[in-house]
DNA sequence: ATGTGACTTCTAGTCCGTC
DNA sequence: TGACGGACTAGAAGTCACA
């Protein structure tokens, strides 16, 4: 599990469950729209300061957008 | 606060803590050695995928790098 | 062992569209 | 509402020499 997989799949989830659209966050979090869709499909590697905008419009702590999504565990590494 | 400087300090830390030189960290992770300086010193806004290299080096988990020092609550946004 | 300037290459990130 | 492409610019990634 690379870490974009990781970001992608968590910022799908906590954007969703915020009940918010692609667009609504981009707004929200001065990005674009069409980036924020690639970042969803792992198609880049964003920089922790967009992380950290993405986390802000999604009331959330940037770190939580890098955290595995458990329920199998993998800390280990 | 910014999530750089927040990131910059963590790193540094955690490198310390760890007793290893920056150069030691560089060699672990594959990042050149004057990279490692420069983002210790928030010359950049580091993509996600360093900060998993790195992490990997010092043997943490990459949120942890950008997890606030705590102190004086976090969640600041 | 680290900081820093200069430099080049590559990718992140924007903006325009269409399906 | 979101996937996806093209074209473009800003800035990260990577390397070197020297203090």
């Amino acid at each position: 599990m690379e870490i974009q997989e990781i970001f992608a799949a968590n910022l799908r989830r906590h954007r969703q469950a915020a009940g918010l659209s692609q667009e609504e966050l981009a707004y929200r979090a001065d990005i674009d729209r069409t980036y924020i869709s690639a970042l969803e499909r792992c198609v880049y590697s964003a920089s922790i300061d967009v992380v950290d905008r993405l986390a802000k419009g999604l009331g959330i702590n940037a770190a939580d957008l890098l955290l595995l999504p458990k329920s199998s565990d993998g800390q280990g590494n």
